[in-house]
DNA sequence: TATAATTATTTCATATAATGAAACTGAATT
DNA sequence: AATTCAGTTTCATTATATGAAATAATTATA
C-alpha cells in the first residue's frame, strides 16, 4: 500500500488527536495522550508540534495543551457558511417528500421589545391541497406551537420563566392559557425530546416538532411537521414524531452539535 | 532532515490549506487550490481526503469543498475552553503592570427587561491607593463608561438604537445627556477604535476602553484602564489608548477573531 | 538535598508511507 | 466527434514519518 485510500494517514491521524480534545477531555499532556491513543508518544509529540505550530491547539499555563483559537476561528467561518437556513433546507425537503406534510423551520424571537414569538424563516410546502399557506416570515404564539413549545423545553431558565410569565393568549379551546397546565407539557417536551400541537393553534391543523441545537449546546431553533387533523391522526403522531426528531438531529449535526 | 522541526510537515501543509478557507474564500475546488498554493494536485486531492474524512471539510451541492460541521463542533469546545474572563484576566494584569492603573473586563448586559448596563466582570486593581473600589459584579450606565462606549460604537444597528432612545441619565456636567452628542462621541469611537470617558461617571476619574471582538466579527465585551485625572492627563490619553487598544486586540485574538 | 520516578525532547537508523509525474477517466465545452 | 479541463488512479522514487532508545528536564519521594 503506497498511501491510506482516505487520504493522507499523518493527516487523519492528527485530525484524530484534536478530536479527543471534547468537553469531558478539554486538556491533555502528552503522555496522557500516548495512554489514550494507539500513536506511538513521539509521532504524537510531533503532531501536537504540528497542531501547536498552525495554532490549532496551545498550552495553557500548567503546561497542559489545550484547543487553540485558531480553530475558534476556523468555527466562526464554518458556522457562517454552514448557516441555519441553508443546512436545514434540504432536510426539511426530505421531511416533506417523505410524508407529503408541509414542514417549517423556526426560530424564537424577540419581538419589539417584550414579545416573543416564534419566526418562521423556512417552509416546504406539503402535496396535499387543504391548507397551503405560506408562513415564511410569519411571527406565530410560542405557547401555541409546536416549534415554540419545542425550543422553550430546551430553554434557559430565564427566557424559559419570560414567557412562561407573559400573557397567554387563547386562539382554541385547546390552547395552554394556564401557566402550569403548559408547564407540564414542556416537561414531556423535555423529556421525549419533541412536542406535539394538537389543535391548540387552529382548530382541525395537528404539528410536530422537535428542537435544534448547534455547536454550544443551546437550542437555536425548531422544525415542524405540519397537517390537517383529518389526515395525521393520534395514531400517526408517534411515527411521524421519530422522522421529525431524525431530521432535526441531523441539522444540529450540521450545525456542529455533538451529543 | 528526518523530520520537520515544527511537527510533521505532512499535518502542517493541511492545515495550512484548511485556513485557506477563510470568509473572501469560502468554497474551493481541487483546481483552485492547486493554483493558489505551492502543493502539488495529488498531495492535496490527499490532503483534502483526510480533512473530509474527518468531517473538517465537506462537499456542497456544487461539488465544492467548504469548511465541515466537525469544524464547527471544535470551534464551540475551543470557545468553552478559551472563555472570555479566563483568557483576558493574565492580559489585564499585564496592562495595570504596565501602567499601574485599574483594568477591568465589561460586557453589555441586558437587565432585568427594558434597560441596559455594562457589567464588570473581571478587575485587577492598580497600585495607586487613591480610588480602590471593587466593581466586580457591578452594573455600571452604558452611556456615561467608556467601556459601554466603546461596546455601542461597534455594536449592531438595533442595540444601539436602542439604548440611544432611552434616557440617558446625568451623573456628572460631563455625562453625555444629549442623545446627538453621544451619536457624535461614537462616531469618532468608532473612527479611532478607542474610547475615552473623562469624568462623565464621575469627575475626577478617567477611563480609556477598546472593544473586544469574538469569532463571529462582533463585539463581546470592553476592556477598560481608569485612574484619577490627577494621574492621567490629557496628554497622557493618546499614549494609553494605544496600549488598551494593544491589549483589547491579543483578547480578541485570543477569542479567535481574525481582523 | 539526594535520589528516584516521571515526563518531555532529541537522536538516529529504518522502511513506511508521502510524494509527484504521468497516465487515465469522465464530464463539460466547442 | 474532438477538445479541453478537472478529478482520480497508478507507480516508481525517496523524502520523510516513524518508533526504539538515549538524553534532558521536571517533578515527586526519601
Amino acid at each position: 500500500m503506497a498511501t491510506a485510500p482516505d487520504g493522507t494517514q499523518s493527516i487523519i491521524r492528527a485530525l484524530s488527536v484534536l478530536k479527543m480534545f471534547d468537553d469531558e477531555h478539554s486538556s491533555w499532556d502528552l503522555q496522557e495522550l500516548t495512554d489514550a491513543s494507539q500513536l506511538n508518544k513521539t509521532t504524537l509529540f510531533r503532531i501536537l508540534g504540528a497542531l501547536e505550530h498552525e495554532g490549532l491547539i496551545e498550552k495553557n499555563d500548567d503546561g497542559r495543551y489545550i484547543l487553540g483559537s485558531e480553530i475558534i476561528a476556523l468555527g466562526g467561518r464554518a458556522a457562517r457558511v454552514n448557516n441555519l437556513r441553508t443546512v436545514s433546507h434540504p432536510i426539511l425537503k426530505n421531511l416533506t417528500n417523505l410524508t407529503g406534510e408541509t414542514s417549517t423551520l423556526e426560530v424564537l424571537r424577540n419581538d419589539n421589545d417584550q414579545t416573543w414569538s416564534m419566526l418562521v424563516i423556512d417552509e416546504v410546502i406539503g402535496k396535499h391541497i387543504v391548507g397551503i399557506t405560506q408562513y415564511i416570515g410569519s411571527r406565530l404564539p410560542v405557547h401555541a406551537t409546536s416549534t415554540g413549545k419545542a425550543v422553550l423545553a430546551f430553554s434557559d431558565e430565564e427566557t424559559y420563566q419570560t414567557i412562561l410569565e407573559a400573557k397567554l393568549a387563547s386562539f382554541t379551546e385547546k390552547t395552554h392559557i394556564n401557566p402550569s397546565d403548559l408547564r407540564q407539557d414542556l416537561a414531556i417536551v423535555a423529556e421525549q425530546g419533541f412536542s406535539v400541537a394538537y389543535g391548540e393553534l387552529e382548530l382541525g391543523l395537528v404539528a410536530i416538532s422537535a428542537p435544534i441545537f448547534d455547536a454550544n449546546n443551546q437550542v437555536r431553533a425548531a422544525i415542524s411537521l405540519s397537517g390537517a387533523s383529518v389526515r395525521i391522526k393520534r395514531d400517526d403522531v408517534h411515527d411521524l414524531a421519530l422522522l421529525v426528531c431524525e431530521h432535526a438531529s441531523k441539522i444540529s449535526y450540521k450545525l456542529g452539535f455533538r451529543p
